[in-house]
DNA sequence: GTGGTCTAGACCACA
DNA sequence: GTGGTCTAGACCACA
């Protein structure tokens, strides 16, 4: 599968596959009703324990995403598209809002925040196609 | 002093007081040789641990912002302002950053993304002003 | 035939068969010396694993409720109704004892409880007719 | 502390324990603002891993019936005790229907159905005291 | 001291 | 084959 793994981020493993999970739902490339890998495959695949994948995808059903389907595995949910869409949207915004907020506070002028943003949106665009690795450390 | 902690944020105590102090250096509220609040006054201050406000200041005594002065406490060092001036550029270049490519690398629309950094670029130059609490959690 | 699988349920499917077969020997809808339907017949029917109705078929084996017929199927044995009434009895009694003494376990008041009981006995008689599809998970 | 883990039930113990503190928060045993006993020292208490006790906590945590205090252990929420009253009503309400309902789809007649509740509030009011060990195993 | 994460591995129920 | 639970134990950040 498609998910990329960083160590050396400080969000936890598990949390990275969440949002992961969650943005491939909200962008159509897993769609309602089709299976995720098993827990042992794709712990095999990202060479982590089979602990920390099923945790993700624990996580994700007690939201609603997935579901078990007894003995077979687990799938996407009906309405789960839009949920992640949303939670997308929303784990984005609450980020750029952190950092901008952020930026205010320190003091740092206006002008400066918003030479830093173009300069990050230029690169941006510019770049790595979605789906290549970032960084997304927040330490 | 005028420092606010966060308890529900998800940045350890000792790193937002890092990061404010280092604000403050680098806005001149505190300048070189000035005095800083004792380990014990801070933390009555904030209602924190004193083992947090020393940590944060050991930070800042390593990284060469502070210096102790024998017998009489921590001083901000003579070219601290220049130094933190720098580290805050960074701190929030690299916010910046993260929470820009984990947008892109959601799959989240350019022009949807560019609206998100408009709508909070408005809300930060007209609403509250520098130095409010506001949230800089980042999970 | 005449059985409903609810597969969100937290019942396992195989255990929902061997109630709802129960049930309907204890109801004389299935008599002794009456064939079930085939593995084959009702997996289909159910749209469930083969395996699962097989493991269904098993248990009531075991418990002497079906019997083999040589090349012809499993029939309901001789004895069967009475023994039928007997575990619905207590399988209804034991989900009762169960749930009342959770309610009174969490210290809701005996009021609370006598009132929600009330309630639900309330709706039971008036509603929906035996056979109708109900939510029976545990969890 | 007083919870009591019964391996033979059918429940997972960390659901248990879920259930337990919800329901002692909700009769007001455990107060908002109260901490709850470590994760070490009730895995001692209940011989249970302490993952196993973490992963109760978890679950609290994200039902925001409990919050972290960095570094001095986990606490009660403010709005908890309504919370945990709604949750402990739905959850007996949810296992009454269960068993209810199943009486009823078992062909039961309404009057055996009746008796069998009596008889069970009867043994309910006069025999155990609540906070006594019952059994609450589903299986 | 506190909780949080992760690994390794066993065992089980279910289909 | 599938996921779910639990144990044992290591390691880390935080206060």
């Amino acid at each position: 599968m498609f998910f990329t793994i960083n160590t050396s981020d400080s969000l936890p493993i598990y949390e990275q596959l969440v949002r992961q999970i969650t943005y491939a739902i909200a962008g159509q490339i897993l769609r309602p009703g089709q299976l995720l890998p098993s827990v042992r495959q794709l712990s095999v695949e990202l060479a982590i324990n089979p602990n920390t994948v099923a945790r993700a995808y624990q996580q994700l059903q007690q939201e609603d995403i997935l579901e078990s389907l007894r003995g077979r595995g687990l799938a996407v949910r009906a309405g789960a598209t839009e949920n992640c869409r949303q939670m997308r949207r929303e784990l984005i915004s609450q980020r750029l809002h952190t950092a901008l907020s952020e930026a205010r506070q320190s003091g740092l002028a206006q002008t400066e925040i918003k030479n830093l943003v173009e300069q990050h949106l230029q690169a941006l665009s510019t770049s790595t196609p979605p789906g290549d690795e970032v960084d997304r450390g927040v330490q």
